[in-house]
DNA sequence: CCAAATAGCGCACAGCTTGTGCGCAACTGG
DNA sequence: CCAGTTGCGCACAAGCTGTGCGCTATTTGG
């Protein structure tokens, strides 16, 4: 999973659909100075080799209602491999918690957790977090304004 | 920013091109009940809208070679509006902070960083992060394991 | 309560995009 | 030095996109 050899056009193609996949392949050969056909193989074999995982529309979270978003940090009880699956199960059961993180450091684990308002947002941490048997402590920052959100990942090299 | 309504057929092409956006209009006619036209239709309404803010391809972080990610909480000195500003241009021009919020809580920002490996992410961490005269703690939690990513949002109701 | 206006639909079609076959050129290894 | 391989652009068939159109259902207004 991490033998594949990348030259500077697929770098480039994969920089640009990471920005704009919706682009054709003339488009997308013009700013990486490739023909069409050369960027549908390239995009082709990219997908295939599993480097371009899929595509996605980014949605507006406000356009949806979702006026709220926060990094909670959870502490847990135990550590035992069973009971860690039990809490996970509660955080796929969620829709609210958009990621989920294992983590090492003060924390167990960290969350990005969106809601409709902190009264959603609340209800989630003190009816759902907090009672689950396993949870000792939890933690949270509201976002307030966004500074910085990359869609994906920056080029190497 | 807010006076959007959408419908059941909005939402439920929304959900469709968020996990997948290189659907055909076809393909996503047939998922929602639609004929091509009016999807496509929709689809243009919904990007002038702002509700659909793009369209990205979905990469694989370990095929670029980032193998560290890390969520990383920093603590200022001052909360002057320009004080900020030379500290969100130091985010803005590292390509490792994917996403940088300022936050209510015991932090002022949360990074989501992403590095090579940790030696990559203790030089930003030392040489970067930390020195800046306005910046008074820093404290991460280094990410062991992804328990759930979902790209994008929830659909409402 | 009914008529006019509006909004939203599918169909058809012109123009564009996609992806494959092909021939060519540049490297690669024996 | 030469056979094999790789990667390129061109050309073209198949398929997709987006708009004009006519139709129907819902809303508006008198």
């Amino acid at each position: 999973m991490h033998g594949i050899s990348l030259d500077r056009y697929d770098l480039a193609i994969l920089s640009v659909l990471q920005k704009n996949s919706a682009l054709t392949n003339s488009e997308l050969g013009e700013r990486v100075s490739l023909s069409p056909s050369q960027c549908s193989r390239r995009k082709a074999r990219l997908e295939a080799e599993g480097v371009i995982k899929g595509y996605s529309a980014r949605l507006d979270a406000n356009s949806l209602g979702f006026g709220l978003r926060a990094i909670t940090r959870v502490n847990l009880k135990a550590h035992g491999e069973s009971m860690d699956d039990d809490f996970v199960t509660l955080l796929t059961k969620h829709a609210m918690v958009r990621e989920a993180y294992s983590v090492s450091g003060d924390a167990d684990y960290v969350l990005h957790v969106i809601a409709k308002d902190l009264t959603e947002f609340s209800d989630f941490i003190h009816h759902h977090l907090l009672p689950h048997p396993n949870v000792t402590q939890v933690r949270s920052e509201i976002i307030l304004r966004s500074m910085k959100e990359e869609q994906g990942l920056p080029m190497p090299k």
